[in-house]
DNA sequence: GATAATAGGGAATGGTTGTTTCCGAATAAA
DNA sequence: TTTATTCGGAAACAACCATTCCCTATTATC
């Protein structure tokens, strides 16, 4: 049960390979592999390709396949979140943010990122009936993202760019809804065209 | 290449097994398998012991796993297409027939059966991305889908029920999503309340 | 009733997987 | 230099996978 490690290069240690290593660029290739082919789908030797790593070395960083899926996880997770918010800051209102973080999913639903898949989708689908960790993950990612969107519609309440009688939480849960189907939907390559999809999503705030 | 063979008893043959044995009610058992598990994740014994038939029974009536998969994600589909047809009819006028559809949807993302998931997201998500067939069939799937939820709008704005300037095609991409989107979140075990969630669905319409 | 044909059952097969272990090479601190 | 450390990569392992093969049981036809 060894938190696994971010600090790759040991404290006290004097070891090996000098040539600047960083779990997290690795972990981002291991998210890419996670993201197109899924968790069963994917073998060690696709990860230590992907990774640029030996296998050796994947088994002395992380417990197991489990373990490595678990951080590539997290490592998208806080990506995401990290993308999701900055969309949302660029914009004046409530209701501009909203619109921003909508606009945002769609494009990251399309062309190659689109197709490569959301790791949080792909683990609901492929795992949270099987994996009790990976599914309470997944479900609070869900709960935080909905928070946030829910947020933003009481922003948007407070500065008078959303009306009082928008029922925020319920709203916030058919948004959050929207994005995992954008990414159903851009999976299957189907055209999105952000502009007129999120004009149309935003009549949820009348 | 052979078209699966849906009638089971031979007509010509004289063979093994007298008991009336429906390759649907098998397809049906396998359905479950592969909707809560996955392709990868469902092994052949899996199926075997799901259909309740032995392994050279399964590979007697498909070719390989790849084949029972097609077979059970048409069976599916085609159950799923006449259940939401069938909650549509209920419908006085365009607007209530999209209601129910999407008030279907949402019960069926919910409890049991949604815990189990949808094939069809599954699909999309799992094997879209390696495997074209089952993504030209995902992509048939959803445009069927959006064109009778399209033409659900249209047949409201002719009886009435819907606002002319409602555009028809990017509404019912939209509604895709949320339904797309309601199976994901539904596997994640987030509550869904129906009655609200389409009231603020409905808005999409005004 | 005898024969031929064939579906179902299930053991056997060959390949691949995840996992672990080993050791040599490389490196930085002591 | 010595020592500690870690990566690399091959090798080994048991478990499991999809698939094939053969036998049995059964029935339609003669």
């Amino acid at each position: 049960m060894q938190k696994t490690a971010r600090k790759y290069r040991s404290v006290v240690g004097p070891p090996g390979r000098p040539r600047e290593f960083d779990m997290d660029t690795a972990l981002d290739r291991a998210v890419r592999v996670f993201c197109e082919r899924g968790y069963h789908a994917t073998s060690i030797s696709d990860l230590t390709v992907a990774m640029r790593l030996a296998t050796g070395s994947v088994y002395k960083a992380f417990r197991d396949k489990h373990a490595v899926f678990l951080a590539a996880f997290e490592r998208y997770a806080a990506l995401r979140q990290e993308q999701t918010r900055s969309a949302a800051a660029q914009g004046a209102n409530g209701r501009e943010r909203l619109r921003n973080v909508l606009l945002s999913y769609v494009e990251h639903s399309q062309g190659t990122e689109g197709r490569r898949g959301c790791l949080v989708v792909g683990s609901a689908v492929e795992l949270s009936a099987v994996d009790p960790v990976v599914a309470a993950l997944v479900s609070a990612r869900l709960e935080t993202n909905e928070g946030f969107i829910a947020g933003l519609i009481r922003e948007g309440q407070a500065d008078g760019s959303i009306p009082r009688h928008v029922a925020a939480d319920d709203t916030a849960r058919l948004m959050i809804c929207i994005t995992q189907g954008l990414r159903v939907v851009g999976k299957a390559r189907l055209s999105l065209d952000g502009k007129r999809l999120v004009a149309v999503a935003m009549k949820l705030l009348a």
